[in-house]
DNA sequence: AAGACGTGGAG
DNA sequence: TCTCCAAGTCT
């Protein structure tokens, strides 16, 4: 056996003995129900465990199995994906649902090959399902992931580029453990969560610390080099509330752009506002004002209601009483400000 | 391939 | 209050 693979074969059992000991405890991971780590998979994408934990409950309890959720409307997956953000994740999971019923007998592909033809399941994805629960040995890289491994191997090429990521995969794979991958890769995710922070790495408690190229310079913070800054642009948004009667007028989104899918009030452009401003149809005196980041972008929200019984001209307005709002799905900001400020 | 797509917690 | 960003994918 040569050093250099005594050394890969050290790291592997170092990885799988931490995160036997200081794995965090996590209930998808008392599964191995590719369904149940499927929704667990698409749930956590670029979410918190503590924002997606309940989400996760909430749809296992609704929908214990692909079948189940197959029979779902569209509609009713968003009314349960309602907060979470990236929509385009819940209508993927009713497609997906709907693919693997239909072309793969309710059984989840074994590959990450066939995973990623999938709605909704990328690289990552496909690789954490397919290591998890079929054994594939194959590196699950996420952010987590990119920032450990960018540090452990230097990595001084910014991770934006294709060929970086190509190159953490290759040198990412002998440290996978052909036993157990999908603990290789919980605790390289694991690590990263806990250990190798972006800021302030936590190096003495971390198993590849001897290993790690970037700590034995002292450099480990410069890692993972990025290319670009956010810039944040700012947008407005004016909406009117209209009641009649006892009901509620709203519309409901395209399926793609922001909140595809999901229930607003009425949208109105800018001129239509200070339009409605001028005939008196909103009350200039209560205006709800919301601030709302998104990732790109700074969202100033305006709200109020519409004064008189003459409505916008709008085929797409559908009216609602306060029973039936319980079964739609509302994008973060609009509950918060039809909530908090008691409209309903 | 660069930009769009949410949200709430941390510092 | 403000900035950053977390278990990414799609177009």
């Amino acid at each position: 056996m040569s050093d250099s693979t005594i050394m890969i074969n050290k790291i592997q059992t170092d990885l799988i003995k931490w995160f036997d000991n200081h794995g965090r405890s996590l209930p998808w991971r008392r599964t191995k129900d590719p369904y149940a780590i499927w929704l667990s998979e698409i749930i956590l994408q670029q979410t918190r465990i503590d924002q997606g934990l309940k989400y996760w409950e909430n749809f296992l309890r609704e929908f214990p199995d692909v079948k189940s959720l197959s029979m779902a409307k569209e509609s009713e997956i968003l009314a349960l994906w309602s907060g979470l953000g990236y929509y385009s994740r819940a209508r993927n999971i009713y497609k997906a649902a709907h693919i693997l019923v239909s072309k793969y007998e309710s059984q989840f592909p074994k590959t990450s090959s066939e995973l990623l033809k999938i709605p909704g399941i990328g690289p990552y994805t496909a690789a954490a399902i397919s290591s998890i629960c079929f054994g594939e040995v194959t590196p699950a890289l996420d952010g987590n992931a990119f920032r450990v491994y960018s540090r452990l191997f230097a990595m001084s090429s910014p991770i934006e580029k294709r060929s970086t990521i190509k190159d953490i995969w290759t040198l990412a794979l002998p440290l996978i453990s052909n036993k157990s991958p999908g603990d290789s890769n919980q605790a390289i995710m694991d690590i990263g969560s806990t250990i190798c922070k972006p800021k302030n790495p936590n190096c003495p408690e971390c198993p590849l610390e001897e290993n790690c190229i970037s700590r034995r310079s002292g450099i480990q913070h410069e890692f993972p080099v990025k290319l670009k800054s956010i810039k944040i642009k700012e947008i407005e948004k004016f909406y009117v509330l209209l009641k009649r009667g006892e009901k509620y007028g709203l519309i409901r989104r395209p399926k793609s752009g922001i909140w595809g899918g999901l229930w607003t009030p009425l949208e109105l452009i800018p001129e239509d506002w200070e339009l409605a401003k001028t005939n008196k149809n909103i009350d200039e005196s209560n205006i709800k004002y919301l601030k709302h980041l998104l990732s790109h972008r700074k969202m100033n929200l305006y709200f109020t209601y519409w004064i008189g019984d003459t409505f916008p001209e709008n085929k797409e307005i559908q009216w609602f009483s306060e029973q039936d709002l319980k079964r739609l799905a509302f994008p973060a900001p609009i509950i918060k400000i039809l909530s908090e400020k008691s409209y309903f």
